[in-house]
DNA sequence: ATTAGCACTCGTTGATCAAGAGTGCTAACA
DNA sequence: TGTTAGCACTCTTGATCAACGAGTGCTAAT
């Protein structure tokens, strides 16, 4: 168990590294105000605190660095109660400026989240769950080619081209349209794919071409898996952190974000609320070294999306967590306002 | 003017550069299959080309580097005539092997083409000078909700959600769309805006709330500044680049490129056919530094799109030209296909 | 329990030096 | 006259080493 005087120090030495990215010894933290002991009790302390693995030492007469174990202290523990920060407003201010569409929403909040921090931001759009289709539509460009939208209740349109048989009369095209319409209008998006393989297959078989495929584009319009979509805000923010002065270091964390399957794996199995997750506590191998934060926000009816932040394990924990709370809140209430009426 | 020998040498010196990437000396080049020549008389041919300027020294003593200069002869003077490249069986491979978007096809293409060179690609969707109207629709969603889908003759679907004031009538919208699609079936995108300052605008006033905004971003949709896509490959390709060894070299490129208007601008203005602009031939400060090689491609009817590399200055010009070449013609020929029945 | 003092450790910085790559120039050569 | 061998010179690179400073751990005094 620590001690009062332990947990003070702790608390000072990771904020000051947090702040300097330097390794702080002894004598800095006997300096600071609301410290009164001197850098001889400091280093007593600090070998105890290093002891129980909180602190770590980069070489054998080099400060103190916080652990992840000392991070993850810090966070459950050590972090004040949150209080009002400024750029809280920058955030209200953005949400409430008034949206009209989902996907604008989203992304200026991850780039302010980006601004604001110097982190790396990721939004993942809301899964599906209860998404409905409200309408199938196909137009048809010409006698060869056509293209299928699918719009949902909450607003969400997808699109796919493709061509039609010449064999196909235009009118058919209209009637398995209507068909299509009548079978699937209501049906949660989640449940698009199965229908598709049940019902609906026989009958796009009959009217398509190269129905191979066009089948399996349709599909992953309609499949839930494909349209979480991923929002990032400033991927280069990141390079100005200390930590990221290697070449070798930039090359794996951009060749990571260019993934956009394993960023999905990242936020995958986020739970409600705020998490933190700390180097080696990561289970994706690229991002050992850096710390995630995560906020859930809902969609009205308990559908929910993640915003998250990526930054070295050396983060702004409070502050991170402070706005990404706010954020999450504001979301979760503007997108609640903004789809409330919708069905 | 430049001697046989001295077009010799040049070109072995550059060739060899772009593939070390080190200062290359006057014995190196001497030893040379296709060089018959003892080091010192290479070297006196080296001194001769750096007073003309073809030439750079790093110190007084270095080997010699391509000037500006010299790649720009080089690319003018010294690629041999265009020979088979083995990738480029793999860009016909990946475009013949059937799309069924433009989306589709362009950013796979991106992609590959960033693969195949280390390099990083950016397309630039077609202007849509003549792409023309197929089809506006208005879907609501609630009372107060609707998306308006905008359909063109290419296949091309854009779309925006907005709200209805409570006092509009769900027929009324309809009306409203029977009105705009009667209008403006048929108009070439480009004359969108006009329509809609003149004769549209109070037609919208009349039966859509919060009028400005909505009519904004209809506005935005319409304007054909603004779907200009940009799909870009292989952004951590090119930290495989030695010149990209420095930080700071690596945050100012990466900031340009979440900057998508300023590499619109980059691409804006290529002329039809292969285009070479090298290091400060550009006029964008932030990749002065760097070569930029574009290709354009048609849509059909003459619309244009481009696609581009861009790279160190010491790039691979013969295959990446080649490349470019390879892949604009497919790219105009696929989409002739596919495009040539749409009206 | 706290702290002053001190010896010790280790990373950083800057100077020095040798090796190596490459040049420019001169003089000899075909 | 064009070409080449030879040599002195320049500059970068990498290694080595000493001085320095920040910081620690420990001991002894308060």
């Amino acid at each position: 168990m620590l001690t009062e005087r332990q947990l003070l120090i702790l608390q000072v030495i990771i904020d000051d590294f947090i702040e300097s990215a330097h390794p702080v010894g002894s004598r800095a933290i006997s300096k600071k105000e609301n410290i009164s002991y001197s850098a001889a009790t400091i280093r007593n302390e600090m070998a105890d605190l290093e002891d129980m693995g909180f602190l770590e030492k980069t070489h054998s007469s080099s400060g103190r660095v916080p652990s992840e174990k000392g991070y993850r202290y810090y966070v459950d523990h050590l972090i004040s109660p949150v209080r009002k920060q400024k750029n809280v407003n920058v955030i209200k201010h953005i949400i409430q400026d008034g949206f009209f569409e989902f996907e604008q929403l989203v992304q200026k909040s991850a780039e302010v989240l980006s601004d604001l921090t110097n982190y790396t931001s990721i939004i993942l759009g809301p899964e599906l769950f209860e998404t409905k289709l409200k309408q199938l539509q196909i137009v048809t460009l010409s006698d060869h080619t056509a293209v299928a939208i699918l719009i949902t209740n909450t607003g969400h349109v997808e699109h796919r081209s493709f061509s039609i048989p010449s064999e196909i009369d235009p009118s058919d095209l209209e009637k398995m349209v209507n068909i299509l319409n009548d079978r699937l209008h209501g049906i949660p998006i989640i449940h698009l794919p199965e229908m598709f393989n049940k019902e609906i297959a026989s009958l796009m078989k009959m009217y398509l071409s190269n129905y191979d495929k066009s089948y399996d584009y349709l599909r992953a319009v309609f499949s839930h898996e494909h349209p979480v979509k991923l929002y990032v805000g400033g991927k280069s923010n990141i390079l100005l952190q200390p930590e990221f002065n290697d070449v070798e270091k930039i090359r794996s964390f951009y060749s990571m974000m260019e993934n956009e399957d394993e960023i999905a794996n990242l936020l995958k199995g986020t739970t409600n609320g705020i998490n933190v997750t700390i180097g080696n506590e990561n289970q994706v191998d690229a991002i050992k070294d850096l710390s995630l934060i995560t906020a859930s926000y809902q969609l009205g009816d308990g559908q929910m999306g993640t915003i998250a932040l990526l930054g070295p394990t050396r983060m702004e924990y409070r502050k991170v967590i402070t706005l990404l709370n706010v954020l999450s809140n504001e979301m979760t209430e503007a997108l609640y306002k903004w789809y409330r009426n919708n069905e």
